[in-house]
RNA sequence: GGCGACGUGGCCGAGUGGUUAGGCAGAGGUCUGCAAAACCUUGUACAGCGGUUCAAAUCCGCUCGUCGCCUCCA
């Protein structure tokens, strides 16, 4: 079975064929890196992370490339309006180059608490303004691109292919978009390659305009990409919101330049919070810093992996926590798997392989992680059962936790290597050991209101007890 | 106004022209001094109105509603 991607250019799901066998080449735009990674973030770069675990998984060799845009754009549309880098560095009073260095490594910090596997290369904006000049360049002697005013613009009137990505006629933008008075442009939906730096403007550098300037925002992924990934590659993908006009901007240059670019775009949908689309001015933007204070990144990263990438997700606290609670099931089972004995047995591939084979058929139609996670829970209640047998097969046993560390552990990145997340000073294990004791003690002599109260105590602290026949253990609660 | 996605059981969330998604919550059971946890079993569904069809929640049309993009945005 091939794998199917949907593909937003022609607004269907695709036979994927990569340009180079068995290779994939991919470059996801990247944050800007002004200010804290969101929820959002996550939702794309959570995506996309299982999407490129799954193809290696399925044996392909992955090239991965995502962008650091480091050089701040405009708050405003079009020419008016304050560079975020700019208004950022100034506000925390540091150096620009300085301010986004410091959210990149956050960024990487936060990704990683996520389990994001990070890309090959993450290249910055600034470090290919060269490669950027260049091509402006050409554009302008292509006759595509004009100079106005020291800035530079293409002029998308003479891309007649542009909106096609977007499905926009060009004619019919100017209704209901914002008409902009004293343009230095020719055509309102004509886009910025290079801007004029005003005296004070911080970030910039030499150009053959006015002198001095810095790029827009849509020439750097088409050259960074080019660069790395050749002029054609396997998918470029990002945010929805980067549709438009983003992507639509790179194709036009692209195409300009006579790149074949990108043969599949894929784009994530976006991560609303209780119903509304997170932005700052509405008040209920929540950064990965924030969420992590009090949540496990772990639990976030399957709530954004339960849902297909090209679905909305809504987060709330409920949400949030009904996620947890699935996950928690997942990882019984695989404890259970794991405390096993299983000595001398080896992974034999004989058993649950119609689970591994239903798992690659949602996964190959289209990233359908609903669907495998679904297979999950199936092979999850499989597995118990299998436990709950006298003598439980110990290849079985062994066949199954496997598939759980790769299928679950590889592909979705939500079975950890180390269950035992919880970490606490050993003493406390002593302590606690006590407290087991006593409270046996306790029981063995009927006295259950010293047994119970020692039981409520903890718990109102976070710790409860788990009776079985096999005796007690106790866990510490994710809530206070 | 233009473009796009979508409306599934208490909630989340797949899928499909006739046959079980899955999870959370609820109910019953196992275990247990009680409880919790865990495990097993389990009911309720396809926004509304028309049409096509032997058969539609699934295809077509209309209505209502939700969300996103059209402006920096993952």
């Amino acid at each position: 079975m091939p794998v199917q991607i949907y593909n937003t250019l022609t607004g269907q799901k695709e036979l994927f064929q990569p340009v180079h066998e068995g290779q994939v080449s991919v470059y996801v735009c990247g944050p800007t890196v002004y200010s804290d990674s969101h929820l959002g973030h996550a939702k794309t770069y959570v995506s996309f992370d299982i999407i490129l675990r799954y193809l290696r998984y399925r044996g392909f060799k992955v090239f991965y490339v995502q962008n650091i845009t480091d050089v701040g754009h405009l708050l405003g549309d079009g020419d008016e309006g304050e560079d975020k880098l700019l208004k950022r560095a100034r506000e925390l009073k540091q150096e620009p180059m300085a301010v986004a260095e410091n959210f990149a490594r956050r960024h990487f910090d936060v990704m990683d608490r996520l389990g994001v596997i990070r890309p090959d290369i993450s290249p910055r904006a600034t470090g290919h303004i060269t490669e950027q000049l260049e091509a402006i360049e050409k554009l302008i002697e292509l006759g595509l691109a004009y100079e106005s005013n020291g800035s530079v613009y293409f002029e998308i009137g003479k891309d007649p292919k542009y909106g096609e990505l977007s499905n926009r006629i060009v004619e019919e933008m100017q209704d209901g978009a914002r008409i902009e008075v004293r343009s230095e442009k020719r055509y309102p939906g004509d886009f910025a390659l290079w801007k004029r730096a005003e005296s004070g403007h911080l970030m910039r550098w030499r150009d053959p305009f006015s002198g001095w300037g810095y790029p827009g925002w849509h020439t750097e992924c088409v050259v960074m990409s080019s660069r790395y990934l050749g002029e054609e590659f396997d998918i470029h993908g990002g945010g929805m919101d980067l549709k438009f006009p983003h992507h639509e901007c790179e194709i036009a240059q692209a195409r300009g330049l006579a790149k074949p670019f990108a043969r599949n775009w894929m784009h994530s949908n976006m991560l609303t919070i209780e119903g509304q689309k997170m932005s700052k001015s509405s008040g209920n933007f929540v950064t990965l810093l924030e969420l992590f204070k009090n949540n496990d990144p772990l639990i976030f990263r399957y709530f954004i992996a339960a849902s297909h990438y090209r679905s909305v997700v809504d987060f709330s606290e409920s949400t949030l926590f009904t996620a947890g609670s699935s996950l928690k099931r997942l990882h019984h089972t695989v404890r259970n798997l794991r405390k096993f004995d299983k000595s001398g047995v080896k992974v034999s591939g004989n058993h649950f392989e119609e689970f591994r084979r239903r798992f690659c058929e949602a996964m190959d139609d289209d990233f359908s992680t609903p669907q495998a996670f679904a297979v999950l829970f199936d092979l999850s209640r499989e597995a118990n059962n299998l436990l709950a047998e006298k003598r439980p097969d110990p290849e079985a046993v062994a066949d199954a936790e496997h598939l759980f560390a790769t299928l679950g552990g590889d592909v979705l990145g939500i079975i950890p290597k180390d269950l035992d997340d919880v970490q606490t000073d050993l003493r406390l294990n002593d302590v606690m050991d006590i407290l087991l004791e006593l409270r046996a003690e306790f029981r063995k002599n009927k006295n259950f209101e010293s047994a119970d109260l020692i039981r409520e105590r903890l718990e109102s602290m976070g710790i409860v007890f788990k009776d079985s026949a096999e005796g007690t253990t106790w866990e510490m609660t994710d809530k206070k």
